[in-house]
DNA sequence: CTGTTAGCGCTTTCAC
DNA sequence: GTGAAAGCGCTAACAG
């Protein structure tokens, strides 16, 4: 019981024919006969043969891999977006490897380095929390292989894009909480090294301002996302003068966090102070007590979008210049 | 910017010699001349060199990747075996490809498909709730694929298996919702070609049977896993005459599942009804009203020791015999 | 200590 | 239509 190793020389010495003949009957080559294609095809199948991809690599340079690394497999928000992403990417005879950075920023170094050794055509990723420089992703581009970055992109940087309309989304979050009589809003964003933290502080402040509210700093918090951080925030806002009336959270998670602080300190969620959240995960369907609304993100979607402009630029012509592209998808705001 | 192809043929041209002496200080070979390897590791570095894997596996055969296939990556006790599969497997420099069955029969087959024509060396597996045959793994053997079962094993094949001590843990769980005082405790199972479902029966049975309980059959219920067959089941126990006042449930997500039925028939849950459930998860953590307890299956661990076990029978001689091995984690009874 | 060489499995000119 | 042969990047005898 040892590696089968059936090759097309097996295939070829069964059927006394050359091998070229066989790699050829195999590819569907249209030069060669149907009959001789027939009889190549049967007894590959015979034999259990598996054609051996590193071959080809070696001849082709070419992996039909994309790799994705992704902060937390087990958030929804991300495993959606995986499904999206393997969906479109496995129908058009590609393969996906993944990778989860646990918000840690060697762990995203060492994905993006595995993905460099093992050739893979492409990479989609999501920063994860730690990471401030654009730098780690740098070797991508210098070992030309092309990126798309998912929801968390980094800031400053002409790359390509797929993210939500966070900013507008923050925006209606706020007005949906001022106009359920709220003035005292607070938010409970992410680190800031994240664009779509400063996009949610942006909508924020834009909706603050429309409604004639004052921006009051000490309600401003951010997070680096973690159960404790959260806690720690979550109190510090508990122990202001004035207590927030609502709060907006930078994703479900900060939000259940922020909630649990707020049950063990004596104030009742969403009714001494309301919530709102980022995401939507189903997560919040086992919950009696939800925040009271959240920014669905359609991460299946926008996962689609980001493996199709991925393949987009792969199955573009190699030696064209590619100008950077952004792909923002629309939210909505679901109320519970 | 197009792909680096710098090979060791170009450090070997570089510094005058042959690619051999390149290939043999690369890999520290000890026969190779201290000044020599300095020189050819410094043009490595600066030319960028990247082994090309697709190379060395032609010649040598060998991948050093291991295949897990498991049904949901977003369950935290799938990702945590994850994490501590990685943990071991990355420390020995292999590296972990991850496929997700969804529970679905023909994506765990599409995974093992690409695994063995991606030739990993070695395999992982959580069974998906609809495989009823251990047909699609014999594939992997066909290809002298080496295979661990993990948690969710197949019943009557010899086979290597790393799973928790369910009927114990079933046992105690039991036991324990008797010593709270109920006498009609039901059960939701799951699937019953999962050999853990079985083993959760029969740790029920027998703790009933030491109890001198009565066995009833309308409280034996099993779901495929899926909330619309939890529902149903959970409402058909809701309808008997004599409700049971406990469940002992397959896992947290079926007790979510089926908690959330009782609210919708206004039943409270452990108030009316109390429920105990497998794998405690971080999930509950978050709830109002979670089971009152659960057990803990020590997931982390388990994936190390599945992981462990692989790499033992990747290292061993490939020509000697293997005896299948199975390795069974205990369990705990956390109370909540 | 280092160089020469064959060959892993496959694709692909270039012949016929 | 099919075959012969070169070569992708690397390793590992076999020579020195």
């Amino acid at each position: 019981m040892q590696k089968s190793q059936v090759t097309i020389k097996h295939i070829a010495q069964e059927l006394g024919i050359a091998i070229s003949t066989v790699s050829r009957a195999l590819q569907n080559h249209p030069r060669i006969g149907l009959k001789t294609k027939e009889r190549v095809f049967e007894v590959a199948k015979r034999l259990n043969y598996v054609p051996n991809p590193a071959a080809i690599l070696l001849k082709k340079n070419k992996t039909n891999t994309v790799g994705v690394v992704f902060p937390y497999l087990q958030e929804e928000f991300f495993s959606q977006a995986i499904t999206g992403i393997e969906d479109v990417i496995s129908a058009k005879g590609y393969n996906v490897v993944i990778s989860q950075s646990k918000d840690k920023l060697e762990r995203e170094n060492r994905a993006i380095k595995s993905f460099i050794s093992s050739r893979v055509d492409g990479v989609i990723a999501s920063i994860s929390a730690e990471t401030t420089q654009y730098y780690p992703f740098k070797e991508l581009e210098n070992h030309g292989i092309p990126l798309v970055f998912f929801d968390r992109v980094p800031k400053d940087v002409a790359v390509n894009k797929v993210r939500g309309n966070i900013l507008e989304a923050a925006f209606e979050a706020t007005i949906f909480l001022a106009k359920k009589g709220f003035s005292r809003i607070a938010i409970l964003n992410g680190p800031s090294n994240l664009e779509i933290s400063n996009e949610r502080l942006e909508g924020y402040w834009k909706a603050l301002k429309s409604l004639n509210l004052p921006i009051v700093q000490q309600y401003i918090k951010s997070t680096d996302l973690t159960k404790d951080s959260t806690s720690k925030k979550m109190e510090e806002l508990l122990l202001l003068p004035e207590k927030p009336q609502a709060i907006l959270c930078f994703n479900d998670y900060v939000a259940l966090f922020a909630m649990q602080s707020c049950r063990q300190n004596g104030v009742i969620p969403n009714t001494d102070i309301h919530f709102v959240s980022f995401a939507n995960l189903p997560i919040t369907a086992y919950l009696d007590n939800p925040p009271i609304a959240s920014v669905e993100q359609f991460a299946y979607k926008m996962g689609e979008q980001a493996a199709t402009l991925l393949l987009k630029i792969l199955e573009s012509n190699e030696e064209s210049e590619i100008i950077p592209e952004e792909i923002i998808i629309d939210t909505e705001l679901i109320i519970h």
